[in-house]
DNA sequence: GATGAATGAGGATTCATTCAT
DNA sequence: AATGAATGAATCCTCATTCAT
């Protein structure tokens, strides 16, 4: 209307282009300091201040601090959640690709891997309804898996739950530490190396773990 | 002052170790609230009202939040420190028992575990000092190994670093989603039953990623 | 210990004191100003520089601004409401001064009368549990002596609750309007001759509200 | 802007009507507010959303909420005022139905009472020029009628603004406490019939308080 | 050593108001 | 005329810390 022609989107739509994009930078914000401090030693000033925004200018966009961080919970876990459901539903190849996907997902947004950690610190009462739905058919399968690799196989069906805590541990905290570990060693485990590394290492770690059924001993490798 | 003349245990001895039996206590409350909840979400009122004071008391023991919060973790942290040091220095037992020991260690105060990870989450600057006397020893031996095992062996020399990574992931991680799981799943990591099942996990796990040298095939077996 | 001889009231004692004095200046000062100006436009920041303390220190004494204002109506309003019950279970002598004793009170504590108002505007909802137990027997003696009139009364028993509303009304609401008062004529309702006056007034609103009963000249006492 | 040429009603009559309509929808949904909670309780958020409006939307219709709270007073308290200055300017009948007309408002208006109430608990100082105008023949009048009682009459001059005061409030307090009444006692004082027989009850007050110069003995009567 | 009281520095949240659209 | 967004000023309240007792 009062706009030269070409130009894309209307009043209406440019506006609230503009409001979401500034509820995106709020989020990508919260979403960073969160992931770095937990949600106590946040305050919605620094939030703000990221954003170039006032103080209670974030309550046009969300109704609290604690809606705030719900939203970046929620937006954050969602394409993790979405992976990991494929993961169950379809069947074969995204199983083998699970692990990559998440490394992916977790490279291109590593405080997601930290706002999950204080998240579970806390309880983790955020997080319990999503991963109820995945937790039984993955429990399900690998204990299947286990059971049939059966007389063979390396792990007893208790030991499941193990693995599978042991598989999240290594994966999560592998972001967790990053930080801390750079200032003990000075090596960034987020460089594109040592991501690339680390995914790496993660999909050996499930092949020893879970050695190919294929019993021919030429393989050889993992085995023993 | 209020105490007659004569006692047993004269006034320094008890006033001492009253003061001190304070201070532990004040220890204790603070440990399980910093683990629970991290440092910035602990308040002292909460700390002082766990060991029965009022707020202002705690100064007459420490004499900042931060430099209570050193204490817990300085306390809470020696033994497994020692622990790890002594894995390094003595040779070969204390090695193969590190990791029962570890978990033994944190099984008798879950709350340990817990107040390392929310460390390593905010960083882990307190952690540093220690841990860089021992890592480099422990490095320097998991990549001889590492190498000895050279050509047969599952890993490079390279993945030293997320191994170690990892075993320190899945066992301390273990106590971080302990109450997160329990929601989750209804069973309680922390039982005994479920420590005894994780530390034989972890031995087990120990043995996998890196199998006896011996390439005897009746081996086999690292299940059970 | 520290104490000179002959000195009353202990450590604790002293200090105790000192803290009700300062919990008292607080419920003064707030008296004033929630009567004055209601609830909601009465900020603490304004109370705690009445009392010369900085805001927070209020919360050393009072809970929360709801439980100060609770406290200051419980406080203003027992009293009142003493004096009330004792018109009721009393006989006699209590009923016949009950507006005597009533005026002196609020006389004296002119920001009573308008706390009430306040408070009954905004609902009265921390008014009605004391009422409700003084309420019904003054409606019944009311009932009565209307019924006793009978004949030759003024008033029908529907009319009871009317009247006491009034009597309520004129009393209290005198204090109301005081200030505006003020501002409308330059008299002062609150000085000493007016409240004389105004005391008078009721009592000989009474005796016309309810002449005595009977007629008979030996009675006289209310009239004039 | 929207709408076709040809319409009835042009443009500019129906933007003024719904303008003003939307001015007059605020003021009532201000009114009831202000009236239930006084100026300092009440938000504009609060305004806006009674009239289904966005809380800067009120800045076309009014210039700041001190100009809605005077808008809405004005609009209020120019028929009271009015009926007011009729029972002075106009002689005899329109003092003889005053009492009437002031019930027939605030009972068709309810909010109105409060209203005042609330002003004249915070000073008031928005009614006392319009109110200045009546006080003074007003006062005028009763004196006169109370002189003119003189020696049989029951009050002395001195009451007079004691009089006057009373039947203020007991005519506006009414309105008062009508919320909290029926809290306490569960019937409404706004209903029908209990309006009617305040209305009533107050005539009978006023022959009481001022009964009619008839020297009959059979005076006793105004009951029933 | 313990504590009631006081307080400076925030911290989340509300509110009236402004402005560009 | 309506509104989404922004904001300065306040408001209630919390917290770590101090100090006199």
């Amino acid at each position: 209307m009062e706009q030269g022609i070409g130009q894309v989107g209307g009043d209406e739509t440019r506006g609230r282009r503009k409001g979401e994009q500034t509820a995106e930078r709020i989020l990508d914000a919260a979403e960073a300091l969160f992931a770095e401090r937990g949600y106590a030693a946040t305050t919605l000033r620094d939030v703000a201040q990221a954003v170039g925004l006032r103080n209670p200018s974030l309550y046009n966009h969300f109704a609290s601090k604690e809606a705030l961080y719900a939203a970046v919970l929620e937006r954050g876990i969602r394409p993790v959640f979405e992976t990991l459901m494929r993961s169950v539903t379809q069947e074969e190849e995204a199983q083998a690709r699970l692990l990559e996907d998440i490394m992916a997902l977790l490279a291109r947004r590593p405080a997601l891997a930290r706002l999950v950690q204080h998240e579970a610190l806390a309880g983790g009462e955020r997080l319990t309804p999503m991963l109820r739905e995945w937790i039984r058919p993955v429990f399900a399968q690998a204990r299947a898996l286990v059971e049939a690799q059966g007389r063979a196989g390396r792990w007893r069906p208790e030991q499941v739950p193990h693995l599978i805590l042991a598989m999240y541990q290594v994966t999560v905290g592998y972001f967790t530490i990053a930080p801390f570990y750079r200032e003990l060693s000075g090596e960034d485990l987020l460089s594109k190396r040592a991501l690339a590394e680390q995914t790496r290492f993660l999909v050996q770690l499930v092949s020893v773990l879970f050695p190919p059924a294929d019993p021919d001993p030429t393989d050889g490798g993992p085995a023993t």
